[in-house]
DNA sequence: CGACATGTTGAAGCGGTTCAAGTAGGGTGG
DNA sequence: CCACCCTACTTGAACCGCTTCAACATGTCG
């Protein structure tokens, strides 16, 4: 049947020896050895539809995942139940880093479309963390990675003006795509405006006249989900980032070995 | 001498299983052995005066900061050369994990008072984790509990009004406080109006106002430098934090050993 | 095709900043 | 010890950036 016959092609694409996002999501310079103990704790699981959920705010924390294709928005509730996005994630990704603590899941991570993830139990991971040095190091290295995008996150809600926080945003996404060796100036949004506009901590209309006014300017193309850069130097000076924001240099620096 | 001896007392405190901080810091369960290992590899460093810096933005990553006595914050520069605050730091919190990734620091450490730290030399620090099961769990908890404490901190600058933004301030140092074994209605802030300012994402100016306004609504009574919380359950409510903001509960926790 | 979500654009309103002026501490040097 | 200065803080009033409200356009999915 068909269907088996894609999975078979999926299994065979999925072990991490293979996979092309081996260089984002695991340590680099891991021994063919540790590289298939790694490979057999994880569990490849079926692809999560759009609007899904990979977990939820509550639910007991067992596992991070390595999103493989697809975006996902990872975001908390307040208590007036008014959902806020903590960020966008692609391909090459860990998820679920946050729950370490408590153990039990303190953001909710919804699919933006179909995306397939490798699930790490994680009790499982930090055992083979103990046993692969540089599996200790690259944990602890995408933890502070994130703790740094949140720094600068956090910079841009605080003083920066609408322009500056949209166009850090499509400078940040632009940077990323290269990363993986996409576009870096033309590409698609996964998620909405009102997702934008809230990760932004803005209102969708004025992400709508943003996109409008950058477009009148000659900053961008824009037509609905896709977008294209016209002028990545201006839009970068605009973006006025934090000297230090780079989630994805490191992962270029990866990419060079 | 005076000197000498206040030098001896000071050593005789600063181990690690005499340390008052120690179920903050350092993790839960460790045997007498390994807690001498840790012990071996920490530098007790000479105080660090108000307005000194524990570290620069930009300097090489060596090793990571527990914070003994007196208070810290933490901030990024962007491009424009504005200071953002991403935090303020209290006695039992280690300090430097953002640099892991980048091996250089991202965020500069200034005191806001006459500071006493551990150093530990991050190399070394990571090599232990090895050998102590406990100590990478603990590592990879306290980013986790950085990484939720960053996601509630955005969800506050991105949506709140200012009255919960302050709230929320008052509400979580209040909390950190009492997991310290301290008044939790009752304390001194070591910040100046501006950082705090600064750190919520807005204008002196309106924090000196609210101040003003939550005395008047018998929320609170402020003096300069010092608050007494009048009605934290009212406090609580206008704060409406997210609904996992608990930096200090798995302290609290720990605590409870 | 209709119904509903998503996105766009315009106009009014307001929350919070900015500007301005004044007060109060805390430290320094005479 | 006091006079001085400088920084931190407070309070008032004007302004403006962004939101909110409203109406409409466009896609999308059953």
């Amino acid at each position: 049947m068909t269907k088996s016959r894609v999975v078979n092609l999926d299994e065979l694409r999925s072990h991490c020896q293979k996979c092309s996002l081996y260089r984002l999501c695991m340590p680099m310079g891991l021994e063919q050895g540790d590289l298939e103990r790694l490979d057999r704790i994880i569990h490849r699981r079926r692809p999560v539809e759009k609007g899904e959920y990979l977990y939820r705010i509550g639910e007991p924390f067992q596992s991070v995942y390595a999103l493989r294709a697809g975006s996902i928005k990872t975001f908390t509730i307040n208590q007036e139940g008014h959902e806020q996005i903590v960020g966008f994630h692609l391909p090459g990704e860990l998820l679920g880093l946050d729950a370490i603590a408590g153990k039990v899941h303190v953001t909710s991570a919804r699919a933006l479309e179909t995306v397939s993830v490798c699930e790490l139990p994680f009790e499982r991971l930090e055992e083979l963390s103990l046993q692969i040095p540089g599996l200790q190091h690259h944990l602890l290295s995408l933890m502070s990675e994130e703790l740094q995008h949140e720094h600068c996150h956090l910079a841009v809600l605080a003083r920066a003006p609408v322009e500056s926080r949209l166009a850090s945003f499509l400078c940040q996404l632009s940077d990323r795509f290269r990363a993986r060796g996409y576009s870096a100036t033309d590409f698609n949004l996964s998620m909405s405006r009102n997702d934008i506009a809230n990760l932004l901590g803005m209102a969708v209309e004025t992400i709508s006249r943003l996109f409008s006014q950058f477009q009148e300017q000659g900053l961008l193309k824009v037509e609905r989900k896709h977008v294209q850069i016209r002028d990545l130097p201006a839009l970068q000076t605009l973006a006025n980032r934090c000297t230090t924001d780079v989630r994805t240099e490191s992962a270029l620096n990866r990419q060079e070995h």
